[in-house]
DNA sequence: ATGGGTACCTGTCTGC
DNA sequence: TGCAGACAGGTACCCA
């Protein structure tokens, strides 16, 4: 479900709230999609020193619980249906975790909850963010779109020798990291690039337009999430989702909303890509 | 190296 | 109403 706005805006969301607190109990429920990676135990007493987000993982950097010890930190994936929820210790204890709740963080400032149906999420122990299982997800993690990196040159150079169409390579995520399925068609819409176009062939010009279609797209959908964030706390764990209205995505059929021919739906490695047929080539 | 397909799991929607 | 099947916003892994 969340792509990089609203991995961004959760992060905005937690980290006021569990930051500085110290782990006092760790439980799970159903597996992830990868083991925790320690003994739950073994983070009591630690504290939370900070959340960061790196593409759609959040890391949570932790303090070490004995003198001597390396601090560590947990990697998390909300996957497709996941979401986190900051509780009160008096809320944690009023609603005990339900059947989706597949990881509690009980801390001296209250309950960190991973609430995820599809289990697609997973939190992961790791020493440090460039060792171990961390390192191996995060490897080929292209750049930031939301940084000073992200440029023009950067698109061109990652489209370079791919044959694979403009939208699959958005998609990969080793390019430019945080734009799922919904944002890759709303930035090549934006763009006006026809999404089968392959990456290769997208010129400078139009790397351009893209990378700035990118980055409002993004900056958009985290503005509109961080306008809700203030009772983040007590929030349903949807906060900030479906803030930003789609001008083409979920619209088959829809006239466009510059030139009013029907928006178009395409099936492109199996996921589903929206388009105006007139307005992108 | 690239690209295509599959797999993970479950809730919701669609059509018979 | 009941039920099978399609579909969902992510990503690692296998194979050609």
């Amino acid at each position: 479900m969340p792509e990089l706005p609203e991995v961004e805006v959760t992060r905005l969301g937690v980290a006021p709230h569990i930051t500085g607190a110290t782990i006092q109990a760790i439980r799970l429920g159903k597996p992830l999609r990868w083991p925790l990676g320690c003994e739950p135990d073994a983070l009591v007493g630690r504290q939370v020193l900070g959340v960061s987000r790196r593409g759609k993982y959040l890391w949570f950097a932790l303090g070490s619980a004995a003198p001597g010890q390396s601090g560590g930190g947990l990697l998390l994936h909300l996957g497709m249906s996941g979401s986190l929820r900051v509780l009160t210790a008096d809320e944690a204890a009023a609603r005990p975790a339900g059947v989706h709740d597949h990881f509690d963080m009980h801390t001296t400032q209250g309950c960190l909850r991973l609430h995820d149906p599809r289990r697609f999420g997973a939190v992961v122990w790791g020493d440090d963010l460039n060792s171990g299982t961390c390192a191996k997800l995060l490897q080929s993690l292209g750049v930031e779109p939301l940084s000073d990196d992200f440029n023009a040159q950067v698109l061109h150079k990652g489209f370079a020798g791919r044959r694979v169409s403009v939208k699959q390579a958005v998609l990969a995520g080793d390019v430019v990291v945080g734009v799922g399925n919904i944002y890759a068609s709303e930035a090549l819409f934006r763009a006006r690039i026809h999404p089968t176009t392959p990456a290769q062939r997208v010129a400078l010009p139009r790397c351009k337009r893209l990378a700035q279609a990118i980055r409002e797209i993004l900056f958009a959908a985290v503005q509109a999430g961080g306008s809700s964030l203030k009772d983040f706390r007590n929030a349903d764990g949807t906060t900030g989702y479906f803030q930003l209205m789609t001008a083409v995505y979920g619209r088959e059929g829809e006239p466009c909303t510059l030139c009013q021919t029907p928006i178009k739906r395409v099936v492109q490695g199996q996921r589903a890509t929206y388009f105006c047929p007139r307005c992108q080539h």
